[in-house]
DNA sequence: TACAATATGTCCTTTTTAGGACATATCTCA
DNA sequence: TGAGATATGTCCTAAAAAGGACATATTGTA
């Protein structure tokens, strides 16, 4: 019963909170749109439309966020993606909300 | 700034996951809606409309996460809520989640 | 040579969600 | 006695999101 609710729990994260999953990922290492694809789909057990994940890319490095650089592979282009400050920052709050939940509430 | 990211990702998390938030006020102490919607406001700084969390509540009863009892406070009755041992799973499935998130990712 | 995988991108429709409107009733304080 | 707070509930519409369709091109393998 409790590995039920651990997928779904998994996938709720994944999709609501994709963009930090993501940033979570390129901090690890730099990485394409295709590879974050395939990562988030065998890490988290997440199927991501590429039609949701590129554009979500553009808007993520639009803000400051990520930086892309443009790589030759063979005849194909890879778009790859580092991490900002900026970025790094936005998971390190992230990271210690996590730890504040953890924590838990005192409620009078 | 990153005072700005943390309402943000509160927000978030909290929008996203309201149920797992609210089992979590509610694993505290018992509590009836219309206390939920107050702590919700003044802990997390996120308005939730009562046209959303009493359905929420039903919902989260009729799973098995919480259980209610009527109780009469003068003439008015309040449901009050109690977090069941499923929503305790669940909640404690949720941290086990998020302890995880903090350990990092392992990609090769 | 044809299919699957790699690689990136936009667009549109359907579904889901959010939030305010509608609805009712009591209590407390000025 | 009237307003604001407490208390719970449903309904509907508008906005947002998800996912598949459309679009193109290369590489590797059977």
């Amino acid at each position: 019963m409790a590995e039920n609710f651990r997928k779904e729990i998994v996938q709720r994260i994944t999709k609501n909170l994709l963009d930090i999953q993501i940033l979570r990922l390129i901090q690890t290492q730099p990485m394409w749109g295709y590879k974050i694809k395939k990562q988030v789909e065998t890490k988290f057990g997440v199927k991501v439309g590429h039609g949701a994940l590129y554009p979500l890319l553009n808007t993520l490095e639009q803000k400051g966020f990520l930086t892309s650089q443009k790589q030759q592979k063979g005849g194909r282009t890879r778009k790859v993606y580092t991490i900002t400050s900026k970025g790094k920052q936005y998971v390190e709050t992230y990271n210690n909300i996590l730890k504040e939940q953890l924590e838990g509430l005192d409620i009078k």
